[in-house]
DNA sequence: TATTGTTATACTCTATAACTATA
DNA sequence: TATAGTTATAGAGTATAACAATA
């Protein structure tokens, strides 16, 4: 970090300008020589970074299954969890209700999960797997699965670990 | 994650569906019930889930002074590399230009940074901080060093460094 | 009264195509 | 031809309010 120094801003400064307030024109810098500001020091720069590369690998995986994020997370855990309504899934994942509508009409529609009516409390509805939805998944699994491996491949197993127990205790201190 | 056990998943489903295929109903299991599937172990959910804790911290903490993620990041590199461009900004920063064109508009709206017409490239804006936003950024500063202690308030040095290099590592081995 | 699922809606973030003015 | 900035637009993701049915 130490790398970036205000030395090398403050040459940039006076290249570009001139003198103070002087705004004379000069050749702009290649994106190289952008000066992050220590960006890469900040938690939320670097957590951000990291989501959008792993989440871009992720769909792009997963592009051939069109599965997205939020869909797979959708349908492990009514694969876990036969019969939960949507609100229990909507407070598991932090997906509001009202946004899971769409989700799941989308699953439905592709044949991959199904609402029953629940007779015990009429207001709700149990969510399953159809039969192709299960087989469907193995398939989603293993492509997951590949896009974990690539993900993680520069990690041995104790770095793994190491890391998402960091993140972890990140959450737990926030949330 | 082994104290998830497939056990607790079928013993749910027994309790909920009766036999193979029948939906009898049964008392909803509370959030804390739900299986969620070993997520955790996953690198996507675990690094998303800091995300969003992260930056909601961020936007609270900055919510008095009406700054957001990327604004201030935006206005920090602005501040080390004056007269830089709109599309070096965006390189640098890996945001669009055409994104980029709505947020120059409001930082300038509230007279925190300026677009400078260069004599050099006439199609190209240097970008600069005002003097109002060049104090106002001090304050941003602050907000955002109290922000990033309490998102690593659990860490110490060395874990800190050593989550923002592992995360790094899974950046580059990605990007 | 409270909860479930739903609809409608809105706001942010992100992505692309096309235009203009310059180079 | 290529690039910088802009406009328009569209798609996700996420948030709230209100409603009908049910508890």
């Amino acid at each position: 970090m130490s790398g970036i120094s205000p030395r090398s801003a403050r040459r940039r400064h006076a290249r570009r300008n001139g003198a103070e307030g002087a705004f004379a024109g000069a050749p702009p810098a290649r994106a190289g020589e952008i000066d992050l500001a220590r960006l890469s020091d900040h938690i939320g720069y670097v957590v951000r970074r990291a989501q959008l590369a792993i989440f871009k690998d992720f769909i792009q995986t997963l592009a051939p299954v069109d599965i997205r994020p939020a869909q797979y997370s959708v349908l492990i855990v009514i694969a876990r969890n036969p019969g939960l309504t949507q609100a229990e899934l909507g407070r598991a994942l932090a997906i509001k209700r009202a946004n899971l509508v769409g989700m799941l009409n989308e699953l439905e529609r592709r044949k991959l999960a199904r609402r029953v009516s629940s007779p015990a409390d009429r207001r709700s509805h149990a969510l399953h797997l159809t039969p192709q939805g299960r087989e469907m998944l193995e398939r989603f699994h293993a492509l997951a699965l590949e896009h974990e491996a690539r993900a993680t491949r520069t990690l041995d197993a104790a770095e793994k670990r190491t890391l998402l127990a960091l993140l972890d205790r990140v959450v737990r201190s926030l949330g």
